[in-house]
DNA sequence: ACCCAGGCGGGCG
DNA sequence: CGCCCGCATGGG
């Protein structure tokens, strides 16, 4: 097992803040331990106050699973300055208070891309019901040694491998709903025409504006995959939480405009709004504003 | 038995 | 445009 330590890095805040890790991985009840599917390889991840213990099967090489440890739980990005930048109030300085270490998580576009299709309209608890029964019903399956334990495993089902499946039998199979034509929709498009991959590069609105194109990407999805498939932190997805919320906080209570709050949020967070966001979402919800 | 859940697309004024 | 409605489904 290899190590690395970590500052202001808390893996239970983190994975339980409902991003696609939490999706389809597994923490354990202390928050300690985890395991989750990066591609074809499934990860073991420990933490232990400052120091993460890591190791995968089958094995990528060190530095390659240290970089996607790094990168997926957000290490590289400096929480000092993001604190200082984002907990300009009350509001954000409690919820920092209250969930420190959360970072936002990098994860597959594709991957993302479905979880926020499956997202809408919809719970947590069922959203990662529907996202298991995808995996499970359309992903490629894995078998490892884990430590003299044969485990077995499925990847994300791909674009290719969704493509061709019929609606009524998604539906049938993952209980989607009427998502399943927006999934299928989107894995034509990624499988035929749109490489996910190429989007990296280009800048948040570019960005933003091709992934829209997908059947069942709206601005809130989109934003999501912006921020958490391509790490885009300037994004800010507004849901019904983050409206209320931002109205409630910000607005004196007075109802905004989307585009109003994007606004809002851009002027007053700027490259940091995908972090303003993680954090009033979550602060929110705890307290139950409504 | 209801009612709701991290929206989106389509239709209308 | 901005608003409003229907939408599948499992859990509370």
């Amino acid at each position: 097992m290899q190590r690395i330590r970590t500052d202001d890095f808390s893996m239970k805040h983190t994975v339980e803040s409902a991003q696609p890790l939490t999706f389809f991985g597994d923490i354990s009840a202390d928050g300690r331990h985890l395991r989750y599917v990066a591609g074809n390889s499934l990860v073991e991840v420990r933490q232990n106050d400052g120091l993460l213990y890591f190791g995968s099967q089958p094995t990528l090489s060190g530095t390659r699973l240290r970089k996607e440890i790094a990168k997926r739980f957000g290490l590289q990005d400096d929480m000092g300055r993001i604190y200082e930048k984002i907990g300009t109030d009350e509001f954000l300085a409690n919820a920092i208070a209250r969930y420190p270490g959360m970072r936002v998580t990098r994860n597959d576009p594709w991957e993302t891309t479905v979880c926020f299709i499956v997202s809408q309209f919809n719970n947590v608890k069922r959203i990662r019901l529907i996202v298991r029964k995808l995996i499970e019903n359309y992903g490629e399956l894995h078998s490892v040694d884990v430590g003299g334990k044969w485990v077995s495993f499925r990847s994300f089902p791909t674009p290719d491998a969704l493509a061709g499946i019929g609606v009524k039998e998604m539906m049938k199979k993952c209980g989607t709903g009427f998502r399943a034509k927006y999934i299928i929709g989107s894995a034509r498009t990624c499988s035929e025409s749109l490489d996910l991959n190429r989007l990296h590069h280009k800048d948040y609105h570019r960005a933003k504006e091709q992934i829209m194109e997908l059947p069942g990407v709206g601005d809130k999805v989109a934003d999501c995959i912006m921020l958490m498939g391509y790490g885009k932190l300037e994004a800010f997805p507004i849901d019904t939480w983050i409206k209320r919320i931002v109205e409630r906080v910000y607005f004196d209570g007075k109802k905004q405009g989307i585009k109003k709050i994007h606004e809002f949020a851009d002027e007053r967070w700027g490259d940091y709004a995908g972090y303003a966001q993680q954090y009033l979402f979550w602060a929110g919800r705890s307290l139950k504003i409504n």
